[in-house]
Parts: structure tokens; C-alpha cells; sequence
DNA sequence: GTGAAAGCGCTAACAC
DNA sequence: GTGTTAGCGCTTTCAC
């Protein structure tokens, strides 16, 4: 039955709003007789609460935005479906309202920028192309954690794993193989982002540890986050005589469109090459062959990304924090370990 | 600024609160001069409406729930963000809430009877366990669209593909490559789906319209939807002996697993075994080989569940109304098309 | 064209 | 323990 207010359930059983209220929300002083006689007239009814009128009451919607650039990248959708659980499983029992930005400024400015207030109760926000202090003026003054490797402005939490460690320890896996003309594949071919950049430092870095030289020409850009686009890059690289003996991948996506380039042209992987990805996205598991792949720990980056954000929707209003969560190299068949020397 | 209610603006601009709502939303019958002077209050005080107020005076929330079991699979990622692109450029641009049933029947009671009211206006909802019957005692009044291929209540709407018809075409593309002993993978060993069910049919159905026989060890189960399990399951099939050369898979997911088994095992792809997917996810493209796989139209799923998810928002009582959207066979490497004969 | 006032459904402080 | 009542911020009818 639609419509049935507090009201009527009151009237209905004749007391008061506030007992009603008081049933509804288990409140410990009730009676156990007008507890019984409440919930029969509610269940009469068939009365819901409705969400609308106690958030407006309480300034709490119970609902927290999670902004990314896009739910089919398998990172995000992993994402999504972690903050979801744990946002569902936290005290206040949030719920995730959907946002997708499309990787665009104009995606996240639209975003941050929603003209309303009060509809959700904060924000977990990654942004891909806004620079720190267009988020710092953007966003209103909604509860707010960053998530990924742009740099937060001031007073804005932010949690990511070292992408400059991790990069640097896929690196030094390759190398660890023997493999000395180690290519990097996947990043922007203009307007680099920050993800790309760390990322490409870490692989630098990890070179130079392996007393390896650093080649610009073994760096394989691409136009876009895409297995298929990696595709190209890749199989251009290789048919204009590029050689490399390991390749470290941006993400799990060019990795795939990576493995594909190469087993067209008949290249062994890992004998020929040596492949690493990034994210441990699902499907990392079951290519053929499987993906080795930075695995950024998930589910606590979902629980440290989410308690920091309570505590903002709770009040704080400390310096941004800056938080890193860890990684580790998830070893599989296209670049084994290192036989024991 | 946080906190500027529309009654600041209204002080500071010295008009009543009627006088700036109607600026806020465009109304014709404000003179320019009386619309300046409150555009400079509500830019003085940094005022943005509150989304609870109006929501709770219009009634309307503008948001809409989809659920369905994960948004980690791809066949769900890409669904929500098609939807949600959907519900942001209609006119009341909706915006998503995710809720996920982990393709569990508790998870899926839990979405519906949540016990708050008027959250959202509408819900997408895609069961994998619950009857149909449950559905209609279940949901409340909130207008739905059911999506996939379970049964419909009588009141509600219904958007699906074919499956009968589309599972027909996939097995008779396969035995026009001329292979005779076409196997299934994926269904569910026990408490089969309504959407495995469906595709079995138009399985047996395509044999039977290729003239083969029915062989029913060619059924290979799986224990969940997943490639890992798929891949284990056709491993095992192979292990243990059986045969075919032919291989239609209930998802993408089943099929890459397959592919992998297969694979592992040395046996080729398309020569020895063709293999046809579902869903045509995006790594539908970039496998090696590629997969030959079902693609339902989903923006027009998307479209048509939106379009009939605004008119049960706008009043509409009739009877649920059932709904095909097309499908097509995208023709790749793993099922490559029959030579001319 | 603009203003006053009555809700939308609920919560919570305070009184009984 | 239970009831009263004043909001939460906005929309909207109805006067002016």
C-alpha cells in the first residue's frame, strides 16, 4: 500500500507519531504490549518509512556518490562492487549512487559541479584529467576522498598504492628473467596522466636497478585505455622491427590487447617476451597464458577510501590525509619467477 | 557555502521565497531586473538548492535503482553504463543507484523489500533466482522493469532478447561449419537459470534443425559463472575423454574459460573445436582467437526498459508488457563464417 | 509579477 | 513510557 504515513499508522492505532517512531526505530523504552499493537497496525497498513522525509529530518541521505571515469573498465567495475559491499556493510549502511565521468574534464566537472546539494552525504571521487586545484575549487563542501594517482589538493583525502614502487618491482621482475630490452606499453601518447607518469618513472627506476639502459624507443604509447587499441600499438611496434624481450603494461587492458599483438605474430610468451600487467583484473587470471600482474590490495584501498570519508561526513575537517595501501606482484605464467640462481 | 536555504537568499535579495524560487527555475514571469538582483543573492551566498527539499515536496527523487547480481561481470558493467547514460539524457535525467544481489535469493529479497519507501522513483531489476511469482509479492508499488530472461509477473514489464532463438542460430552457425558433435558449456549443474534453460532449448533446437542428434553428454555444466570454472569444467571433459568439435558456450565468460582449456591442451581454435560466446562483452574482441559471439542490442535493451520505466513512473497501471529486443551473431575468429558452398 | 502560508513525511527536543 | 510540537528546505496554491 503506497502512502501510508506515519500518520495514518499513528491514527491507525491509536498513539502517537513519536510511538510509532519509536517502534519503528526499536527504541528500548516501548512497552511490549503497545510494541505488538503498533507493528499490527503497521502491518495493517503495510507501512514503509519514507526515505525522503527522514532524511530531510536527520540531514542524512544515506547515500554516497562513487565517481570514476567508467564501470566497464574491469578496475572500476571491481572497484564499484567493493565500496559497494563495504559502503553497505558500514554503520550508516550507505548505498553507492553511480556516477561516470567518461575520463573527460567536462565528465568531471559535471560531476563535481551537480548544482544540487544534500542528495548524497559524500563523494569518492577519481578523477583522471582534473588538475588538484580545479578539484580543490570544484567541489563544494561535500565530504570527499580521492582515489588514484593525481595529487590532492590540501584539505582533500586520498588513497592510492605506490605506483612508482610497483612499477619499479615489475620492472626488476622482467629483468630478474634475463630479459634486458624491456619495453613499456600503454601510456597516453599525449597529455600524459598521472597514472601514466608514475608509472613510466617506477619502470625507469626499475631499469636503472638492473643496471639496464633506458631506450625512449621501447616506449609504446597508445590513444586509448583499450585492449584493442594496445592491439595496434603493439603489432605496429613489432611489424616496423621494434624487438623487446619483456614488456610492462600500464593496466591489464593493454597487457590483453599486448598478449594478442604478439601471439598473432607468433611470438611465445613468455619465451619470447615477457609480459607483467597492472590491476589484477579478473580475466588476468584466465588468458592463455594467465597474466603476472600488480594486484593493488582492493579491498582495503575500498575500506581506507571509505573510513576516511566517514569521518569526514562525521565532521572532521583536518588536513587532507594521504593514505597508501599496498601492492603486491601477483606471479602467473607470463613472466614466471626467477629460477633460483 | 553549505547551509544557504532558498529563505537566506530570499532575505538577502529582499523578495519573498516564492520569488526566488522561481528564478531558480527559469519560470517565464520574473521581470529581468527582479531576476538579476536574486541571481546576485544566490551568487553572494554560494545558495544551491537541497535536493531532500525539493525531492520531498515534488515527490519525485530522480534517481532509479538497477539491480542485478555483480557488476563485475562485463555482461552488468556494461549494462549499467549504458543505462546510465540512458537515464541521464532523459528528461528527467535520472541518476543510478547500484545494488547488487550477488545473484543470491537473500540478496535479491533484500533489494526489493528494503523497507524504505520513496528512495528511488523506479527500479531496473534483473533476478537470477527469484520466481516470478515472488517478484510480484515482493516489490512494493515501486514502478519496475524487469530485465532478462526469467518469467514476468502479470503487472510487470519485461525486456529480454530471444534466447531460444539466438542459442538456435549460434549452434546452427557451428554445424554449418560442418561439425557434427557441437557441445553446450556453462549452464548450472543444479537450480539451472531461467537463462541457461532458454539457451539449452535453442541448442537442441539448432541441432536438431542441422539434423544431429541430441547427445546429451555433451552438457557440460559449470559450478558458477565464471572462466576459472568453465575452463576447469572443460578440462575436465577433455581429461576424462570426450570429444566434440564444436563448442557453444552460455556466456563470454564460459567461453574464455574454454578457450583456455582448450588451449592449454594444445587443440586449435577454430580447427578443431569452433567456439561461439554470448553476450559479446568488449574482451569479446580481443581474445585470441577472437569470439564469434551472441550480442544482444543493448542500447536499445536499455533504452526500451528506460522508456517503459518512465511511463510507470508517470502513472501508467497496465498490464506488464513484454518486450524482444534484437539480437546479432558477430562473426569472429573462433567461429569463423561457412565457406560458400 | 510577487508574497504568504500550507504542506511533503519524518525526527527529536521537551513536556507530561 | 508516551504525547506535542516545531522544524528539515523546498514547492505550490491562492491571494494581492
Amino acid at each position: 500500500m503506497a502512502g501510508v504515513r506515519l500518520q495514518d499508522v499513528a491514527a491507525h492505532a491509536g498513539v502517537s507519531m513519536k510511538t510509532v517512531s519509536n517502534v519503528v526505530h526499536a527504541h528500548p523504552h516501548v512497552s511490549a504490549a503497545m510494541r505488538e499493537r503498533v507493528q499490527r497496525a503497521i502491518d495493517d497498513l503495510g507501512y514503509r518509512p519514507n526515505a525522503l522525509g527522514r532524511r530531510l529530518a536527520t540531514g542524512r541521505t544515506g547515500l554516497i556518490a562513487l565517481a570514476f571515469a567508467d564501470v566497464r573498465l574491469a578496475y572500476f567495475s571491481e572497484l564499484a562492487s567493493l565500496v559497494s559491499a563495504a559502503a553497505a556493510s558500514t554503520g550508516a549502511g550507505y548505498r553507492l549512487l553511480l556516477e561516470e565521468t567518461s575520463g573527460t574534464i567536462e565528465g568531471e566537472r559535471a560531476v563535481l559541479s551537480s548544482s544540487e546539494a544534500g542528495l548524497v552525504d559524500g563523494m569518492l571521487f577519481q578523477p583522471s584529467m582534473m588538475s588538484s586545484t580545479e578539484v580543490a575549487q570544484r567541489r563544494g563542501d561535500i565530504p570527499m576522498v580521492l582515489l588514484g594517482e593525481g595529487a590532492a589538493p590540501i584539505g582533500v583525502d586520498h588513497v592510492m598504492i605506490d605506483n612508482v614502487a610497483a612499477a619499479n618491482r615489475a620492472t626488476r621482475h622482467i629483468s630478474a628473467l634475463g630479459r634486458t630490452r624491456i619495453a613499456f606499453v600503454g601510456h597516453e601518447e599525449s597529455g600524459q596522466s598521472a597514472t601514466s607518469t608514475q608509472r613510466l618513472i617506477g619502470y625507469q627506476q626499475g631499469l636503472e636497478e638492473s643496471g639496464l639502459a633506458v631506450d625512449m624507443s621501447l616506449l609504446i604509447p597508445t590513444q586509448a585505455i583499450a585492449p584493442a587499441e594496445a592491439a595496434r600499438a603493439v603489432g605496429a611496434a613489432l611489424d616496423r622491427g621494434l624487438r623487446f624481450d619483456g614488456l610492462v603494461c600500464r593496466d591489464d587492458l593493454a597487457a590483453i590487447g599486448a598478449l594478442r599483438a604478439l601471439q598473432e605474430r607468433g611470438i611465445r610468451i613468455p619465451d619470447d617476451v615477457a609480459v607483467v600487467g597492472w590491476d589484477d583484473i579478473s580475466f588476468a587470471a584466465v588468458t592463455f597464458p594467465s597474466l603476472t600482474t600488480i594486484a593493488p590490495d582492493m579491498p582495503a584501498l575500498a575500506r581506507v577510501a571509505l573510513e576516511m570519508l566517514e569521518e569526514r561526513i562525521a565532521g572532521y575537517t583536518g588536513l587532507g590525509r594521504h593514505r597508501l595501501v599496498d601492492f603486491d606482484l601477483v606471479v602467473r605464467e607470463s613472466a614466471p619467477a626467477a629460477p633460483p640462481a
